[in-house]
DNA sequence: TGTAATGTAAAACGAACGTTTTACATTGGC
DNA sequence: GCCAATGTAAAACGTTCGTTTTACATTACA
């Protein structure tokens, strides 16, 4: 792991749990065991690193949906929200703490989510074997919705979730 | 409108805008037009502020959420989004901004947490005739997810989020 | 009419912010 | 063995943070 990697990762842990704004560039050097000095010659600036540490979890959740049906969807999901914690979708907290105002923030968090979606439609196609737009629109609302849920009601919201869109998918194929 | 409410409705604004903790008092003294002697005389502290702010619009949400059919907790979410734009869920968002540890905001998060799902329980309840926790949580989901996608899907989240759970009551009263 | 309450404007508090700089140590390849 | 790169530790940059204080004006009521 080389020195950028556990930046990231540090960053990560830091922003997610304690959020981006109210995390302390000083306490982030002492989690990544670096001086502010290398800190800032990896990353150029925070702003800047909270970019890279949203690249970095876009590859790092879209990789665990690589699944061919809808109900594994939300496997997938639960096994996140179990190893990494259910604080609500990190991406929508960052934009929503800079307000949108910083625009490599807004342009990883825009990337992420087209991503998302686009995943999400390709896991429908697959499961119907034909595209079908408002199905998808609706399981993206039950992830997200399950994301959130989860903040205060636990894997039961992500379970709630994959039965209600056992029902929707269902219907669909009929 | 007395200075308390003028202060609480400026520094709800500006906090679900810009974010709790990226919103300093001066900005925000400007915005509620007064001093911040006063300010601090009235509101005690920044927490402290935002625990009211969160009481107050716990308060707003839900007297928009007293109807008597699953449907209509989807147009009323749906005029709210219009009204106050697609953010996030504010309450979330002030919990994870903060990291859970001020107190007084993860109370009130919880409290208006809690009155949301009880509402939403009612509603279900009110519709079938009869109580169906399996699907009050799935409503719940559905909910959460239309206000949180609608963060960059638009209001169309919320109509996919609608017909979603047209499906699933019509399946529970069966 | 006088006094207590309530307000404003503005300076000041110490601490923390993101970032840069200074001064020095360690490393790896020619 | 040397030079360039890369690192550390720590101080310093100017700014802003949440909060308190100082000094003074306005209001409301006995």
């Amino acid at each position: 792991m080389d020195r950028t990697a556990k930046l990231i990762a540090a960053a990560e842990r830091l922003f997610d749990r304690h959020g981006y704004v109210a995390t302390g560039m000083d306490r982030l050097t002492r989690a990544a065991g670096m001086s502010s000095r290398t800190l800032y010659k990896h990353a150029g600036s925070k702003d800047a690193l909270m970019a890279r540490v949203l690249g970095a979890r876009d590859r790092r959740f879209l990789r665990r949906l690589d699944v061919q049906r809808v109900d594994a969807l939300f496997t997938a999901l639960a096994d996140w929200l179990r190893v990494e914690g259910a604080r609500g979708c990190f991406f929508l907290r960052a934009r929503a703490e800079t307000g949108g105002d910083v625009p490599e923030i807004a342009e990883a968090v825009a990337a992420h989510k087209a991503a998302y979606r686009e995943r999400i439609q390709a896991v429908v196609a697959a499961e119907l074997g034909r595209e079908d737009e408002a199905l998808a629109e609706q399981v993206l609302v039950l992830l997200e919705g399950a994301t959130h849920a989860a903040v205060y009601r636990g894997a039961e919201a992500v379970e709630a979730a994959r039965a209600a869109a056992a029902v929707l998918v269902d219907r669909a194929r009929a």
